[in-house]
RNA sequence: GGUCCGGUAGUUCAGUUGGUUAGAAUGCCAGCCUGUCACGCUGGAGGUCGAGGGUUCGAGCCCCUUCCGGAUCGCCA
């Protein structure tokens, strides 16, 4: 089928009454016909909108009408028709061109479609299966055009402004070395090297860093990065980040120039201005005032430690954490007292409970300036006046206090804080708090290893300051590392990395890997460390995760235009999907799956 | 690896204490209709109740197993 004598003058959505009394050609798919027996309407849709068309038989003839007459959901039509403003009577407000109507003259059917399994259309609300099985059509949908296109701005923002600082673009490989600390690798076996496997990249660290030492300076790369760890909403096994790396710099520098590539994007595609230089937390703020490194910032409800006040109160869980070397801390949910039902606060409690918090206390700040609490029984006058002066309570607060080791009480405090935000609408929408945390520990330790282990990554350099600190307390030692937060979500995170041998391998000792590991992981690194290393640091910021934010999506599925499943599959395409037994054997690969217990 | 939610017509859902032939809306098909715009009217088709097993006189409903989708803890340098 030929589309001669049709090409297209217009896009559908962009036919308006300036086009009164002229010609036009369009080309797109029928999104909804009405037949009136006499005169058929007909909604043609595109990438840019809708527009009504009228086969009307004296206009188009009679086997034109006849067409029109045949016309289904998702048919592909190309018509030229007279664009002609309706009747005022006729007039559709609720579309945005909905004053004219364009009278068809001609029309070519150049493709019928079978009844689609899902609606064309923003309002319907299908289950993600049938969704993600038939993307192609989902994608049809005007709002999953217009997040891809914001997604599309986005990037170009960035490259933009990339550009403009005389950052490089260069493509790194998707087949590299698979690395021993951090996430698990997507591991491919190589033909031509039985029984070895490349790993796609977790990220382009290591090259990035070869590059700063080849002397490129300023490089950038939009990269696609591979995990192989479980999903979730915000987390997908393949993703794309902003991979940035500069030498001869520090921290404000590098921070800089990520500040003004999210302004430019919150600028052009949003119409927001950021205010620079982007606020800075430190991490040790920002876990005891929210109890997380990536906390959200739009309401307070700050964590307040009690653990002084709460030392000997009578109380044996506060009694207990804090004799064990844990902590007391609390959250008011200030005038909150009366907004909680009973039932509420026992979901709240079993939400504590996820996050391995082994009980909630609460307390409810009577009219008198006395409590109700959880913990009634052991709820002494002093006790009572301790928690309210602590809390800075008023009456007709709710305060929650959680008793345990610190992670625990941090990560469950901090949850429940923003539990009691979404539930009880604190958040104020249309808001971004964008912001850096700063001075991460370079280390934790990982009670199941019995070592530390980095927690950036084992390439991130020390702060000055706490250089002496590196074998006497390695615990406490401050990383120049930091991260980018948009409204209690992790945007991305850089360090300034470590540019000397000697230091690097330092490190990898720090981190339990014998001299020989770090030799056959990372021995070209040690060796290129070797040849004039510059000083340099970089960023990463996940495009994925922006987009998702910038648009109020609360899936990444819905940024991504052929996302995976939670189980790291797709289903529109059935992978992954098994192999040929002969392409297995090129590889010398034999499967050992676990026998199919065979039921009676 | 754990916990939780869901799976009934193409789609979105309802389905009572376990009880006759599993319903609604929408979509689809046919017919009628010259100003509709969620067009209307008349008629019609459409179901392995995710799958397998069990309990029962009888299962969409109860029990067990399993598959699929999602949320989440662990995990994610």
């Amino acid at each position: 089928m030929s589309i001669i004598g049709f090409k297209r003058t217009h896009y559908c959505g962009q036919v308006s009454k300036e086009l009164a009394n002229q010609e036009v050609k369009l080309s797109g798919w029928v999104q909804r016909t009405r037949d009136l027996g006499g005169v058929i309407f007909v909604w043609l849709r595109d990438r840019e909108g809708l527009v009504q068309l009228v086969f009307d038989e004296a206009t188009c003839g009679k086997e034109c009408f006849a067409l029109g007459g045949s016309l289904h959901s998702e048919y592909v039509l190309s018509i030229v028709g007279d664009v002609r403003m309706r009747a005022p009577e006729a007039v559709n407000a609720k579309l945005p061109n909905g004053d004219i109507e364009v009278f068809v003259k001609q029309a070519q059917l150049l493709n019928k479609a079978e009844t689609p399994p899902i609606y064309i259309d923003d309002n319907a609300n299908e289950n993600e299966l049938v969704r993600l099985k038939y993307r192609y059509l989902d994608l049809r949908r005007p709002s999953m055009q217009e997040t891809l296109r914001l997604r599309s701005k986005v990037v170009s923002a960035v490259r933009r402004h990339m550009d403009s600082l005389g950052f490089t673009e260069v493509e790194t490989p998707i087949l590299t070395k698979s690395t021993p600390e951090g996430a698990r690798d997507f591991l491919v076996p190589a033909r031509l090297h039985p029984g070895e496997f490349y790993a796609l990249p977790q990220s382009p660290q290591i090259y990035k860093q070869l590059l700063m030492l080849a002397g490129f300076d300023r490089y950038y790369q939009v990269a696609r990065c591979f995990r192989d760890e479980d999903s979730r909403a915000d987390r997908q096994p393949e993703f794309t980040q902003v991979d940035i790396e500069m030498s001869f710099i520090e921290p404000e520098d590098i921070q800089g120039v990520v500040e003004g590539a999210f302004a430019e994007v919150f600028k052009s595609v949003k119409g927001v201005e950021l205010s620079l230089p982007l606020p800075r937390m430190t991490w040790r703020d920002a876990v005891e005032n929210y109890g997380s490194d990536k906390p959200d910032t739009r309401f307070e409800m700050k964590l307040i430690d009690i653990s002084d006040r709460v030392a000997s109160c009578g109380f044996p869980v506060f009694e207990d954490a804090v004799r064990a070397g844990g902590s007391v801390r609390g959250i008011n949910a200030a005038g909150l007292g009366e907004a909680f039902t009973r039932k509420e606060i026992d979901a709240l409690a079993e939400f504590a409970k996820t996050y391995r918090a082994k009980g909630l206390a609460w307390a409810i700040v009577n009219a008198d300036g006395t409590l109700r609490a959880s913990f009634n029984k052991f709820l002494t006058d002093e006790l009572g006046k301790a928690l309210v002066e602590g809390m800075s309570a008023q009456p007709g607060d709710a305060l929650f206090f959680i008793a345990d080791k610190n992670t625990v009480v941090f990560q469950a405090l901090g949850e429940l804080r923003k539990e009691i935000a979404r539930k009880k609408n604190l958040i104020a929408e249309d808001q971004y708090n964008l912001f850096w945390v700063t001075e991460f520990p370079l280390l934790e330790y990982d009670e199941e290893d019995g070592r530390y282990v980095a927690m950036h990554h084992p390439f991130t350099s020390c702060m000055d300051e706490d250089l002496e600190k590196m074998k006497a307390d390695p615990g406490h030692v401050r990383a120049k590392a930091y991260d980018l937060v948009l409204n209690g979500i992790e945007m991305g995170s850089g360090s300034i990395r470590i540019h000397r041998a000697d230091a690097q391998a330092e490190m990898f000792q720090l981190i339990g890997l014998t001299p020989e590991e770090a030799q056959s992981r990372f021995g070209f690194l040690l060796e290129a460390f070797r040849y004039g290393t510059p000083p340099h640091g970089g960023f990463a910021f996940g495009v994925d995760r922006l987009v998702m934010m910038l648009t109020g999506r609360d899936s990444l599925r819905d940024v991504i235009a052929f996302p995976k499943g939670q189980g790291a599959n797709c289903l529109m395409m059935q992978t992954p999907s098994d192999v040929k037994e002969d392409q297995l054997q090129m590889l010398h690969i034999k499967l050992d799956l676990p026998k199919t217990e065979q039921r009676p």
